[in-house]
DNA sequence: TTTGTTACGAAACATATTGTTCGGTATTAT
DNA sequence: ATAATACCGAACAATATGTTTCGTAACAAA
């Protein structure tokens, strides 16, 4: 890719998450995301068509190289090891969340947080995390299969939520202790 | 309160809701509903502020609703009768929601239904479910407080949305089933 | 029915935003 | 060196925003 586009698709990208990181979706206009980024308005629409797709682009990339970097584990990680709160991929992705990699703290923990937890919660399903539920000895449970996914994937996702909300305290073995807490009981 | 205020009030949330049902949240412009409403500019402003509180306006009015009938349940509804999925307030909310009073379902089933599944969870909370985990019986988790009842006010909202998803096939009942399937164990 | 109050609507207003087009310049890859 | 292309500034029409003024109509209370 042209050094030129990656360098004005970051200007744009760093703008964008300051400006959430201080005020509302709703009140950022295309026009500031362009001042900040000081980038040429031509500049900016030959990038994103709105600003709906911005976000969804920011997304992608944040979501998507987390869950990347958890899908690239050695596969015991999140087949059988839901009994150790000490070897999960929840626990990974914890752990990856809290080195704040590329900013992702300021925008899951800001005014539109809600937005970036769904695309959070989409991204996660691609983790496959119904392998939980598929696997024969964890097949006790009378709930669809989907549901079952749908409901993982959101007490994370809520629980991760609930983290930020508190700051963090707790460590990413104990909030992984709670989680599994939630769900180990279902399965 | 004045019979025209009520008019124009009805009139612009009947608006709103009808292009929420079609379109984005964000590609609906004031203009639009202003419009579709058939009122007066000056009008509009002078009862909403900006789009943003109408929808809280509409939210309030909606969830409170169907929240407040749930509070005036005799009080067995959510105290003790989590061990029957027959008898507890989240069937009843669920029953409520067939009814589709006020085409509340629209909403929840529009292309925003995370705007509303939000306000929706923020309404759950006023219904202290936390009497679900704080009563001695269910003393025996070591899950803090709230987030327990962030949990089970997170999972039931889910839950909604995931019946929502299926087009509301499986009865109120067997739906409270899964919801207390998922809960019960962990309490 | 009358009276004082309040909501409404129409129009006009300045300002801001949106999304696009044009031509010229600078940077890139090869 | 060259051809491709990303960039910028400027200008553009179309639309949206939020406010003001004023005349009219509906209201509640007497």
């Amino acid at each position: 890719m042209d050094r030129r586009q990656k360098k004005t698709r970051e200007a744009i990208f760093t703008a964008f998450t300051s400006l959430l990181a201080e005020k509302n979706y709703n009140q950022i206009s295309v026009q500031e995301i362009i001042d900040t980024a000081d980038v040429g308005r031509t500049t900016f629409y030959a990038h994103f068509e709105t600003k709906d797709y911005l976000l969804k682009d920011l997304c992608e990339e944040l979501f998507g190289h987390i869950i990347d970097t958890a899908m690239g584990l050695p596969h015991g990680h999140y087949h059988y090891s839901c009994g150790s709160a000490t070897d999960s991929v929840f626990l990974h992705l914890l752990r990856h969340l809290q080195e704040n990699d590329r900013n992702i703290l300021e925008l899951l923990s800001s005014q539109n947080n809600d937005l970036f937890l769904r695309y959070f919660k989409s991204n996660l399903k691609k983790l496959k995390i119904l392998q939980y539920a598929e696997k024969g000895h964890l097949k006790n449970s009378k709930l669809p299969e989907d549901y079952l996914v749908n409901h993982i994937t959101s007490s994370f996702v809520e629980t991760v939520s609930w983290w930020l909300s508190h700051d963090m305290k707790e460590s990413p073995e104990q909030i992984t202790e709670y989680f599994l807490a939630t769900i180990e009981p279902i399965l």
